[in-house]
RNA sequence: GCCCGGGUGGCGAAAUCGGCAGACGCGGCGGAUUCAAAAUCCGUUGUCUUUACAGACGUGCGGGUUCGACUCCCGCCCCGGGCACCA
C-alpha cells in the first residue's frame, strides 16, 4: 500500500482505541434506540479461519452501520467452549480440556480483534465458565420441575468392547466402533430428554411470521413434519383383550389393508410371536438390534424389506377380515405407535414388502389410468371399499375417521416427525446434569444453592470412550438433598446445543447473580434484530433456541413478549477450497493471520464483502490472493485521495496531484456533487438489502471518478464533500483506514459521525438514456429528461437519423412507448 | 426417491418492476514511468465476420407467452445442499 500508510501500525492503533474507549459498549440505560446484532458464537477451535472472518465481517459491518444511524447496538461475542474436540485432544495429548480450550479462546479472541470487529468485550460468555454452568443447571432444574425435562429409556449406540455408549459420529459406516472395531449394538438406556414436542404445533405455526431465509423455514417445517391421519385399534384374532394400535395418514385406504407390521422394539412382539415362528422373529430382532441406524435405514436395506411373520393375525375393523401380523425393521418404534396397517397398493414401502413376502395387493384408489402399475399413493376415487366407494380421497378420509370415532375404534390424530430432544451425553467436557440418584427418593435435583455442579479437574482421560466423570468417586458419591442418605450423582453432561439455546438472553444481562437474566433487561434488547451464522445450524440450533425461548417464558424466566428469539436471520454461504469442502489442514493454508500480516484486515474484509453475494458459497482458488491484492490497491487509492501527501504523490507515472481550488461550480463540479449523493443513496440501500458486493463496487467506481476529477483539477468544497462521504460510506467496511484518514483530514472519529443523508434532488439523475429500438433491436440512444412526455419521446425516436435510415418510407406498424426509458418501433409481425 | 438453491465473458460477478446483457474487480493485452525490472498509473478486453464503417451471434438445452425474456410459463440436462423407510 501507499508509502505513508502503515497498515500494521494503523490497524493496531484503532483496535486498541475501540477497545480502550469502550466505543461499542452499550448499557441498559443508553438513551439511544436499542438494537441487537448477533453472530452465532463460535466454537473455539483456534485462530479464526476464513469462515469466521466472513461471518464476523458481515456482523461488524452492520454494527458500525447501525451505530452511525444513531442506534445503541448490542454487539456481544462469546465462545461455545464445551464440546468433543477438547476432550479428544485430552485423550490424545493429556492436556486438560480446560487449559486446551482457554488457549484456543485466546487465539480466537486475538484473531477477532485483529479483524477489527467491534464488540462489547465486557459481556463475553464462555459456556464452560462456572457462572454460565450455574444458570444452565438452574434452567435444567426448572425444566424438570415444570415437566419439560424427563428421564426415559432410549436406544443408544452401545459398544460391547468399550462397555460404553457411543455418539453417532463414533460409529463407522459399517456399524463398528471407531476405537475397538466391535459391532455396535442398539441398547435401551436411561437418558435425559427435553419435551420439545410439547411445542411442535407452535414452533411450526410461527415459522411463517419469521423474517428468515425461505430455505431455512422449509427445512424447519420439514423437520417438525406434521401429518394428519388416524390412530385406531386392530383386534388381535383369537384373543379377547389384545389389540394393536396403528397410525395411518391414509385411513381412506383401510379396505386395502392386507397385513399389519410392528417394529422390532414393539412391546407386543413377544406376546404375538407364536412358538413355530419364533426362530425367524428372533433372528430378525437380533439383526435389527445389531444394525446401526445407518445400516437399517440405508437404501439397499429398503429393497430387502427384512421382516418375519409372527404367526398371529389381526382383524381389519373395516371389513372384519383377518390379516397376518409381521415384524419388520422398516417400521420405526419412535414414530406414531410403532405399528402400521399395510396397504401395499397405495404405499411404496408396503408394496415392496408385499412383493417379497407374497402378500395380497388390493387397490382402493383408482389410479389416473387403467394400466397403471405398482403402488399409487396419489388422490383418486375409492374402489373396493364398500361404503367408501366412489368418494374422493379427501371425503373418504373424513368419512373413515368419522366411522372410527363413532364406533369407538379410533380417532383422528396429528403426528409429528419431531422427537423429544435427547440431551444426555456420556462425556466429561460439558455441563453436568444437576441430578442426584437416591435409592429411596429417586431422581432428585441438586439444591439451587449448591449450583454450579462443576466437573472435577483431577480426572483421567483414557481412550475407553467412557466418561471420566463416571469413574471419579469423589464426583459420583453424593448425599441426597432430600433424605441425606448416600446417593449417586448423575454423570451425564448436557448436549452443547443446550448451552447455545439461551446464550443470546444471557448476553443482555451477563453479570446477573440472582437469575439467568433479568426479564426487564432482556426485554430492552430482545429479540435479536439480526442474527447471522452458517446454514449448517438451520435446523438444530435454531429450533432448539426457539424451543428454549418458549419454555423459558412458560416457567416465567423470560419476557412473554419475546416469543421468537431471532427476528431476522441471515445465513452466509460456505467457503470452499478449490471446489472441495474445507478441511482443517487446507484451511491453514489460507489462514487469516497471513493476510492480517500482509495486506491488513481492511483489505481482507473488503475482499469478503466484494467477492460475491454474502449468501452464496464461495470458492477460494489460486486467483484469490490476486483479488485480495486488488482490494488493497483500491484502499490505497482511497487513502491517496483522502490524505494527499506530496512525497507519496511523487511516484513516477502517476498523475501529479493538483490542489483543489475554490471557484464557481462548473458542470464537472456539479456532476461530482450529484455523483456523491447518488452514491450515498445506492450504498445505503445496498447495505440495507445485504448487497455488500454491489455497494463496494459502487464505492470503487466513486473512487475512480474522484481520482479522475482530482487529476483534472477539483473544486475544493465539492472534493471535500465527496471525500468525506467516501470515508463515511467506507467506515463500516474498512474501519481502520476510514478512521485514520478521517482523523488526519478532519480530526475526530469517523465512526462517531452520522451516516450521510442523500439530498434527493441531487441524487436524482437529470437525464435518462432513452433507448430507441426498431423491431426490438437497439438502434439509437438519446439523453432525455426523466419526465419526458410520451409524444415527445416518440417524436425524438422517429426523427433519429438511424431510424429514418432503416424505416425509409415504411410506416411503423405500431410504437411501444415506455418513456423515459424506451421506444420500440415495430415494423413487422 | 422427495424438497430447496444454482447454471451469465478466461475467472469472481452485475442487471432491485419484462426494457442498453456483462457494472465493479481479477487475469490478459497495449502504453506511460524506469538504464532495466518490480511496484504504480493510464488505456483496452464477450465471441465471430470485417482493413475500416458496421453486422451477426450470445445468459445450461428444447419449446412457449410477449413489440421485447438472464428475468415469466412448460419440458429436459448438469452442479450444489437438505431430508431420506416418519406409515
Amino acid at each position: 500500500m501507499s508509502s505513508n500508510y502503515d497498515v500494521q501500525t494503523v490497524e493496531a492503533k484503532w483496535q486498541k482505541r475501540w477497545r480502550d474507549e469502550g466505543f461499542y459498549q452499550v448499557d441498559p440505560d443508553d438513551p439511544r434506540k436499542k438494537s441487537y446484532v448477533l453472530c452465532m458464537y463460535p466454537y473455539p477451535s483456534g485462530p479464526a479461519h476464513q469462515g469466521h472472518v466472513r461471518n464476523y465481517t458481515f456482523g461488524d459491518l452492520l454494527v458500525r452501520f447501525r451505530t452511525m444511524h444513531g442506534e445503541a447496538v448490542l454487539s456481544p461475542i462469546g465462545f461455545d467452549s464445551f464440546g468433543l474436540p477438547a476432550e479428544n485432544a485430552a485423550i490424545k495429548t493429556g492436556e486438560h480440556p480446560r487449559s486446551f480450550t482457554e488457549a484456543r479462546i485466546k487465539e480466537l479472541t486475538e484473531s477477532l480483534q485483529r479483524l477489527g470487529a467491534s464488540y462489547d468485550w465486557r459481556r463475553v460468555i464462555k459456556s464452560h465458565d462456572p457462572n454460565y454452568i450455574k444458570w444452565n443447571q438452574f434452567i435444567f432444574i426448572h425444566f424438570l420441575k415444570a415437566g419439560l425435562a424427563y428421564r426415559d429409556k432410549a436406544p443408544v449406540n452401545w459398544c460391547p468392547g468399550c462397555q460404553t455408549v457411543l455418539a453417532n459420529e463414533q460409529v463407522l459406516a459399517d456399524g463398528t466402533c471407531e476405537r475397538s472395531g466391535d459391532i455396535v449394538e442398539r441398547k435401551n438406556l436411561f437418558q435425559w430428554f427435553f419435551r420439545i414436542t410439547n411445542y411442535a404445533e407452535d414452533l411450526l405455526n410461527s415459522i411463517e411470521d419469521l423474517d428468515w431465509p425461505e430455505r431455512v423455514k422449509v427445512m424447519q417445517r420439514h423437520w417438525i413434519g406434521r401429518s394428519e391421519g388416524a390412530e385406531f385399534e386392530l383386534k388381535v384374532a383369537c384373543t379377547s383383550d389384545i389389540s394393536l394400535k396403528v397410525y395411518t395418514t391414509r385411513p381412506d385406504t383401510s379396505f386395502g389393508m392386507t397385513y399389519a407390521v410392528i417394529a422390532p422394539e414393539h412391546p407386543l412382539v413377544e406376546t404375538l410371536t407364536k412358538p413355530d415362528f419364533s426362530k425367524d422373529v428372533l433372528s430378525l430382532l437380533e439383526r435389527a438390534s445389531r444394525s446401526s441406524d445407518i445400516e437399517r435405514q440405508s437404501t439397499e436395506g429398503a429393497l430387502e424389506k427384512r421382516g418375519a411373520f409372527t404367526g398371529s393375525y389381526a382383524i381389519n375393523p373395516f371389513n372384519g377380515k383377518e390379516i397376518p401380523i409381521y415384524v419388520a425393521d422398516y417400521v420405526l418404534m419412535s414414530y406414531g405407535t410403532g405399528a402400521i396397517m399395510a396397504v401395499p397398493a397405495e404405499d411404496e414401502r408396503d408394496y415392496a414388502f408385499a412383493q417379497i413376502h407374497n402378500l395380497p395387493i388390493i387397490r382402493t384408489t383408482e389410479p389416473p389410468d387403467a394400466d397403471f402399475e405398482g403402488p399409487y399413493s396419489g388422490d383418486g376415487l375409492k374402489i373396493n371399499s364398500d361404503w367408501l366407494d366412489g368418494m374422493d380421497t379427501k371425503t373418504a378420509k373424513a368419512k373413515s375417521i368419522q366411522w372410527l370415532e363413532s364406533n369407538g375404534i379410533g380417532k383422528g390424530k396429528v403426528n409429528y416427525r419431531l422427537r423429544d430432544w435427547l440431551v444426555s451425553r456420556q462425556r466429561y467436557w460439558g455441563c453436568p446434569i444437576p441430578i442426584i440418584h437416591c435409592p429411596s427418593c429417586g431422581e432428585v435435583p441438586v439444591d439451587i444453592e449448591d449450583l454450579p455442579i462443576l466437573p472435577p479437574d483431577d480426572v483421567e482421560f483414557l481412550p475407553t470412550g467412557e466418561s471420566p466423570l463416571a469413574r471419579h468417586d469423589g464426583f459420583v458419591n453424593a448425599t441426597c438433598p432430600k433424605c441425606h442418605q448416600s446417593a449417586k450423582r448423575e454423570t451425564d453432561t448436557m448436549d452443547t446445543f443446550v448451552d447455545s439455546s439461551w446464550y443470546f438472553f444471557r448476553f443482555c444481562d451477563p453479570f446477573n447473580t440472582e437469575v439467568p437474566f433479568d426479564i426487564e433487561t432482556a426485554k430492552l434488547f430482545m429479540p435479536v434484530d439480526q442474527y447471522i451464522g452458517g446454514v449448517e445450524h438451520a435446523i438444530l440450533h435454531l429450533l432448539y433456541a426457539r424451543f428454549y425461548t418458549r419454555a423459558l417464558i412458560d416457567i416465567d424466566l423470560a419476557p412473554k413478549e419475546i416469543r421468537e428469539p431471532f427476528k431476522k436471520l441471515f445465513t452466509q454461504g460456505m467457503i470452499r477450497l478449490d471446489g472441495s469442502k474445507m478441511s482443517k489442514s487446507k484451511g491453514n493454508l489460507i489462514a487469516p493471520s497471513k493476510y492480517f500480516d500482509s495486506v491488513g484486515a481492511d483489505a481482507l474484509r473488503i475482499f469478503h464483502l466484494f467477492v460475491g453475494p454474502p449468501a452464496d458459497d464461495m470458492d477460494w482458488t489460486s486467483q484469490t490472493d490476486e483479488v485480495i491484492e486488488g482490494m488493497a490497491r483500491f484502499l490505497a487509492r482511497v487513502w491517496r485521495l483522502a490524505v494527499p501527501d506530496a512525497s507519496d504523490q511523487e511516484i513516477s507515472g502517476r498523475p501529479s496531484y493538483i490542489e483543489p481550488v475554490s471557484r464557481e461550480l462548473t458542470a464537472a463540479d456539479t456532476a461530482i456533487r450529484k455523483l456523491t449523493h447518488a452514491t450515498i443513496e445506492k450504498v445505503t440501500s445496498d447495505f440495507n438489502r445485504w448487497s455488500f458486493n454491489t455497494a463496494i463496487a459502487c464505492l470503487m467506481d466513486f473512487t475512480n471518478q474522484l481520482t479522475k476529477y482530482q487529476a483534472a483539477g477539483a473544486e475544493k468544497s465539492v472534493m471535500d464533500e465527496a471525500v468525506n462521504t467516501l470515508l463515511l460510506l467506507l467506515a463500516p467496511s474498512a474501519p481502520h483506514l476510514s478512521a485514520e484518514a478521517w482523523e488526519r483530514k478532519n480530526g475526530g472519529h469517523v465512526h462517531a459521525q452520522s451516516w450521510p443523508l442523500a439530498d434527493p434532488i441531487l441524487a436524482k439523475a437529470d437525464t435518462v438514456t432513452l433507448i430507441i429500438q426498431v423491431d426490438s433491436k437497439v438502434k439509437d440512444k438519446v439523453e432525455v429528461a426523466p419526465d419526458i412526455a410520451e409524444t415527445e419521446a416518440i417524436g425524438i425516436a422517429l426523427e433519429s437519423a438511424k431510424v429514418q435510415e432503416i424505416l425509409g418510407d415504411k410506416e411503423p406498424l405500431r410504437i411501444i412507448a415506455r418513456p423515459p426509458r424506451l421506444i420500440n418501433i415495430v415494423t413487422q409481425n
